[in-house]
DNA sequence: GTCTATAGACCGATAGAC
DNA sequence: GTCTATCGGTCTATAGAC
């Protein structure tokens, strides 16, 4: 970029927000409270801004929802698009792996994404991203169950439903800056995934 | 009992709802449409009754929702309740079945329990109860880490947390009178939990 | 880019008739 | 045990001054 500051054009006057500063701190409150339950003036407060300064930034509390919920898409997606080759067995380590990178990277963001029910056209179009992205999961699953490399005595859907719901509950206890730190966490949600908790 | 029928008093004059179906039918509302989202003219209108004649069966919306998760953590701590003998892993497996089957039997109210983030006394004191339970859990892994049942190289609460939130995340796709019975479910996800994904 | 003030709808809960 | 009507409060969003 040219001058001042790093990406964003330089401020001028008032401190001020920029949106991706006012998203943050909205997906956040959104995750203390729950979207309904966080009104505008709530988030308004915390900023320490007025409703109407922030209206200047959002269209609408919903508006804010639509970009939190496709920072968290994007991500995943991006786990399934990167790789390709390797046997299954080795892809689906990768996606697990993978997946719980960009959970842990992106955490309010994806934990918000795992909230929603579908409530809204906003909130029904980021669940139709999910269930595309679950089935390319399935898919990948399904293949390994073929080629020898997981088991096909337990349906392919369940096992990939199963093992998606333990990564994706992460965000209930995860925080990062813990005592655990990300790539340890990635081995061991790898290890009892493939492995189970029984010792052999 | 006496005369009449079951457990509840004969009704008289218009039929109406008595507190257990207004409840179950206020749980399979709240798990649709979250909680707060969710107003108690919403509830009057599923019913076909009036807010008023709601407020008849209840104090508020909020003591609704405090029977609703007093139902969900009564099954659960039951199946740590139950049984006590055997050694640590079999006691594992035990307690695993065992909230696999409470979760499928109250589904609508597990499922509204898992939901809750803490916010308001009847949530938080809901919450106290989960975290009691959680931690009676990670002792009996604890316990089967030492006698040499459960893997050590991944830490005893985070293998907890990483089986019980597969076992939890059954509430977003698992549906009852569908392809899978509850027998089979349980059987499943025990396998899963012990073993992984993988074959040998 | 922030502010004050307010429109218009909906919220949980209550009063009181039948 | 249901109803109509309404209270006081909060919600999202907007108008318009500075």
């Amino acid at each position: 970029m040219s001058a001042s500051a790093e990406s964003a054009p330089a401020r001028r006057g008032r401190p001020g927000y920029d949106r991706e500063q006012v998203l943050a701190v909205a997906v956040e409150l959104f995750n203390e409270q729950g979207y309904d339950a966080t009104s505008v003036a709530d988030l308004a407060q915390r900023l320490g801004l007025t409703k109407s300064a922030l209206y200047h930034h959002f269209d609408s509390k919903e508006q804010l929802l639509a970009l939190a919920l496709d920072e968290a898409l994007g991500g995943l997606e991006g786990v399934l698009d990167a790789p390709a080759d390797a046997d299954p067995a080795e892809r689906l380590a990768a996606v697990l792996r993978g997946a719980v990178l960009v959970l842990v990277d992106r955490l309010p963001y994806v934990t918000l994404l795992l909230r929603v029910r579908g409530n809204s056209d906003v909130e029904r179009a980021a669940l139709e991203r999910r269930r595309a992205f679950d089935h390319r999961v399935t898919m990948l699953v399904t293949e390994a169950q073929s080629s020898g490399s997981v088991r096909s005595d337990v349906d392919g859907p369940v096992v990939t439903r199963l093992v998606f719901g333990m990564v994706n509950s992460l965000v209930e206890w995860y925080r990062p800056g813990g005592a655990i730190d990300r790539d340890r966490l990635a081995h061991d949600v790898v290890t009892v995934a493939l492995d189970g908790m029984r010792t052999r």
